[in-house]
DNA sequence: TATGAATGAGGATTCATTCAT
DNA sequence: AATGAATGAATCCTCATTCAT
C-alpha cells in the first residue's frame, strides 16, 4: 500500500540530520523546534508526524549516532592480532570519535542535566557506557589470559580509560588546540607499559 | 557605623549556597530563579541586588567552588614526599572532588552547552583545566628529574589523566554504583607502573 | 487550496484594532500585552505570531492609521477649486482627524518620549510631518502663483499651521470642552485674511 | 530649631535639577528612581524623604518649570506699548520657551498619556493652558478695543495660536533643523496681517 | 536627616505542542 | 502525509517603594 517504502526512513534521516546540525551548534536547550524545522526544510507538522517531540527526536538522534560509532569501533578491534595492538586500535578509534562527533559528549551531558527525569535519561548514558566497557574489558582480559598483560583489575582500569576519552572529547571542544593524537599516544604508551610490565 | 561589616558576603554566600543546591538538583536550565528564591528564603529582588542575573549567579557559584576545590587539591600534594605518593594523593583528591561536588562537571557542561557565547563560557572551563594541568604536570616532571619516573611526554599524559577524573566524575552521576576508589586504585597503579618502568 | 487568502491580513487588522483601543485608552506604557490579548479575543501566542513585539505592534498600528488619514486628507484637497477653499478643506480635514484619531498625537508623543532609540522613533514622526508639510505648502504656493494669495514665506508659515492642528488635537484630549470647529473657523479666517490681504 | 533654614529647599532644588536632567534625557517611564538618585548624588532614602514618589517628583518639577516660564512670558508683554508689538513679544517668548525647556511638551504628554488617572493629570495641562489662553486673549481683545485689530473671535483664535507654539515645541524635538525664529516670523506676520486687515 | 538593603507584584517574551484543513 | 496558524503556561527580570539603622 505504501507507494514508496522508504519515504519514512528518508524523512526521518533528513530530520535527524537537521537536528544534529542544530543541537551541535547551539546545545539542546538553545535549539528550538523552529530551528530544526528551518534547517530541515520541512514543516512543523511533519516533524511531529515522525517524532513525538523534542526529547524523542533527541534520543533518536543519539541512538542513531551510537549505532554508527559503535560499529566502527568494534570492527577496529577485530582487525588486530595482538592485545597491545587492539588497545592501540581502540585508543585511535576513541580519538576519532571525539573528533568526529564534535560536541556529542557535551550534548549528552546537557540533555541529561536538564532532563526532568534524570533517572531514565541517565540510562541512555549508562547503557552506552556499559556496552563499551564490556567490549574493552574483554580485550584486556584476553590479553591477561594470553599472558600479554600482567594481572590487573581490568574492569576498574577500563572505567578510568574510557572516562579519559570522554573527558578528552569534551576538553577538545573547549580547548580546540589540544592535540588529541599526541595525548592518546602518551596515554596508551603509559598504559601499555604499565600493563605489560615486568617480570 | 557598620554593625555587620559583611552583610554583603554573608548574603552572597547564602544565595550561592541556595543556587548550588538547586542547580545540582535540577540542572541549569531546569532551575528557575524562583526556585533559588524559595531555597534561599530571600526575595527575588534581593537576588538581583547581589547578582546581575541567572548567568552571573551561576558563574559566581562556579568560581566559588573552584577556589575551594583548588586549595584542597594543592595542599594535598605538598604533604607528600615522594613523587609516586604525590600522584596517589592527587588521584585521591580528584576522586574526593568527584564525590563532593556532585554534578559539578555536568553542570559546567550544560552551562557551556547552552551558553549564547560559548567562546567565553569555554574560557571558564579552559582556564580551570589549564591550571590543574600545570600543577599536575609539575609533579610528574619533578619525578622525572629526580629519576623516580622514566622519560615520558608528561604534558600530554597529564591531559589524559585529568580527563579521566572528570569523565569519572560524570560517570558517577549516571552510574552511582561505580566504585571510584577501586577505579582510582587500578588506574593509579597502572599509571605508576608505566611511569616507573623499569629495568 | 487557500480557503481564505487573507487570514493573515484579517488577523492583523483584528489585532491592530484591539491595540488601537487599548493604547488610546491607557497610553503605550500603561497598556500591557495581556490587555491587547484580552481585547482581541485571541491568544498571546497569536499576537506574537503576527507581530514581533509590543513596539512592532505599535508602529504597525501607527502606520496603518497614517495611511488611512493621509488618503482622506489628500482627496479632500482635490475636490476644491480655489485655493482658499482648499485651505478651508484642509483645516476641516485636520480637525476631523483630531476628533477621529483621538489621542493619536499624544500616543505618538509618549511612544517617542520613552523610545530607547529616540532618533529612529523620531523618524516616524518627522517623515509623517514632512509629508503633510509638503502637501499643504504646495497648496499655498499654488495660491501665490495664481495671485490668490500674497507673497509669504509659505514653507515656514505652514509649519506653524499644521503645528497648530497637532497642538489642538492634543488640547482636545485634555480639554474635551474645546470646540474645535469654532477654533478652526477663527483660525482659518484669520489666516486667509492674512494671506489674501490687501492691495 | 532648623539650624539651616534652607537645607530643605536646597535639597529639593538639587533633586528637581537631577530629575529634569533625567526625565529630559529618557522620558518619564524610561527614567528610574535609581537614575535620579545617581544623577543627584544623594541616596534613595533622601529622595523619598523630600518627595512622596516618582509622580510627585515629576509634578513638582513641572510646577517649578511652569512658574519660571510663566513669569518670563508675562513680563514680556508688559514691556510693549502697542498690541501688535505685544503679539510679537508673545510669539518670541513662546519660541524661547520651546527652545529652552527642550522636551517639556513631550514630557508632559508622556506623563499624561501614561497616568493612571488621566483626568487629574490632564488638569495639570488644562490649568496651565487656560492661564496662558486668558493672558493672550486679553492682549488680543485689548487690541480690538483700541481699534488696532479688527473684530475677530479672539478666544477661539488664541487657542489655535498657542496650540501652534506647543506643536512647534514638539516638532523641534523631532526635527532639530526646524528654524523656529523664521517660522515664528512668518506666522506672526500672517496673523497680524489678518488681524489688522482693513478694507 | 540620611542611608541603602530588601521587597515582590507586574510585564514582555518564548516555544513545545496541537489540530483543523 | 503534510501544513502552519494558534495556543498559553512558563520564566527572567525591573523598579517603585519601604524601613531598620
Amino acid at each position: 500500500m505504501s507507494s514508496k517504502p522508504d519515504v519514512k526512513s528518508e524523512r526521518q534521516a533528513q530530520i535527524i540530520q537537521a537536528a544534529l546540525t542544530c543541537f551541535s551548534r547551539n546545545g539542546y536547550n538553545n535549539t528550538t523546534m523552529d530551528d530544526i524545522v528551518a534547517e530541515s526544510g520541512l514543516s512543523k507538522g511533519t516533524l511531529y508526524w515522525y517524532f513525538k517531540g523534542k526529547q524523542d527526536l533527541f534520543v533518536s538522534m543519539i541512538n542513531s549516532l551510537i549505532t554508527e560509532i559503535g560499529d566502527q569501533a568494534l570492527t577496529a578491534i577485530e582487525q588486530q592480532a595482538s592485545s597491545p595492538d587492539k588497545v592501540r586500535a581502540l585508543g585511535a578509534a576513541f580519538i576519532r570519535f571525539g573528533e568526529l562527533a564534535d560536541g556529542f559528549v557535551t550534548l549528552m551531558a546537557e540533555f541529561w542535566a536538564q532532563s526532568e527525569d534524570r533517572e531514565s535519561a541517565g540510562q541512555l548514558w549508562a547503557g552506552l557506557l556499559r556496552e563499551y566497557h564490556r567490549a574493552v574489558t574483554a580485550v584486556i582480559e584476553e590479553g591477561i589470559n594470553t599472558g600479554e598483560f600482567r594481572q590487573v583489575d581490568a574492569a576498574q582500569l577500563v572505567w578510568a580509560a574510557i572516562a579519559a576519552y570522554d573527558g578528552l572529547a569534551f576538553y577538545k571542544t573547549v580547548m580546540p588546540e589540544l592535540e588529541l593524537e599526541r595525548v592518546n599516544q602518551a596515554f596508551v604508551d603509559a598504559l601499555l607499559e604499565g600493563l605489560q610490565a615486568t617480570e
